[in-house]
DNA sequence: TTGTAAATAACCCTTTTGTGTGATATTTAT
DNA sequence: ATAAATATCACACAAAAGGGTTATTTACAA
């Protein structure tokens, strides 16, 4: 199983470098201080296992991983850094990053980690699994703050699927006076001007599901 | 640090009993068959995580977990069950379990899991968490495949707060006509009738952020 | 160079929206 | 039982939206 690495920290690279080549199961083919060209190192190095720090000079890794991941799905990629912001995590794993370990943790969890992605896992450090797995979690309940009834959120969802006023009262048969009435009053309570604004809003803050 | 147990298999009930009560940091305060009545069986357990098969007569896990993560959102669970579909996953995930173990894992996996969700982790067996985590990929789509000028763009976008035709004109200081045209434009490539279906489907597919 | 796409603008005309004001059932909660 | 929401309908009116058509300018690619 070969590997490459991306750090632009010369000590942490050569570390890292030392720990995966003393195992005889790996072989280190490339270490790299940036991303620069990043397609044509992969392509020379062929690795089964990408290291990638994200903060390098020039050309960063979640540069990276997005080109390789795009050309290479298959080349596993954990992400190596001391990031653990929302942001820069959740960008990653929308470029396909295999794993996710933070450097503050345990060398040993890069270790284990490409035995990880290399048997088809996602190593994730605690802390990065739980975030992950908190975007799950349902929006507790639509909390309708605005008091909008059963009747209006009705009506707002048919004037968010583009019927008009006139078509809201048919599908509800009721009276296109009632209708306005109705869409009056949501207007009020979402304390917005129209119906385009207060469609916004609905969808927004989650009121209706799409 | 005490557990309660959820798991209608007499056989592996009693197994877990048994290999989470031989260790001196953890405590069994109660292990059932099913989640009847679990709200009551949790106050009186008081445990700090719980072990939730999901296939259960008369009231599974999936029930337990909604039920008692509504009430009890510190307590920590870990699913432990046969299943690795979807559906049942991501239905857990989103009633808020904190870990999800896969029967076939050895039962070490199991151990670890509990130290690891007490020390604020997210244990899943790999295959879990690669299915987690391929969700976030698809997310990754903000691919204009409407052809949405970046000037139609900033217009929908004034259009989604609330802006009239007029003062979108006075915004962008072009004529009213103009954002007439553009509006029109707009509404033939994203295949919509008016405003506010314009807006709904601009949110809902992304094409602006919100 | 010419053609295509984007942005700009105007005119006409109909329908739709949004608001103000008022009123009457119907349901729900106290 | 009674008060408070909620849902219903009506009328008038100004503003806005939306559709059709045509045209000019700019920029960039074939």
């Amino acid at each position: 199983m070969t590997i490459s690495i991306f750090e632009d920290n010369d000590k942490l690279r050569d570390l890292i470098e030392m720990l995966i080549g003393s195992s005889d199961e790996f072989e280190v083919k490339g270490s790299y201080t940036n991303t620069y060209d990043i397609l044509n190192k992969v392509i020379k190095d062929q690795p089964d296992v990408i290291i990638m720090d994200i903060d390098m000079p020039e050309h960063d890794g979640i540069e990276g991983v997005q080109i390789v991941k795009k050309k290479f799905p298959d080349v596993k990629i954990i992400m190596h850094t001391v990031f653990d912001d929302d942001d820069r995590l959740f960008t990653c794993l929308s470029y396909g990053a295999d794993g996710y370990i933070l450097k503050k943790d345990a060398s040993s969890s890069l270790f284990n980690a490409i035995k990880e992605v290399l048997s088809g896992g996602a190593p994730m450090s605690a802390g990065i699994a739980t975030r992950v797995l908190q975007t799950f979690r349902k929006v507790e309940k639509p909390k309708n703050e605005y008091n909008i009834t059963e009747r209006e959120k009705q009506i707002l969802e048919l004037l968010t699927r583009g019927f008009s006023y006139r078509m809201i009262g048919i599908e509800c048969s009721i009276s296109i006076e009632t209708v306005r009435r109705h869409l009056k009053n949501i207007y009020h309570k979402l304390h917005v001007q129209c119906g385009t604004e207060a469609v916004a809003k609905a969808i927004g803050e989650r009121l209706l599901m799409l």
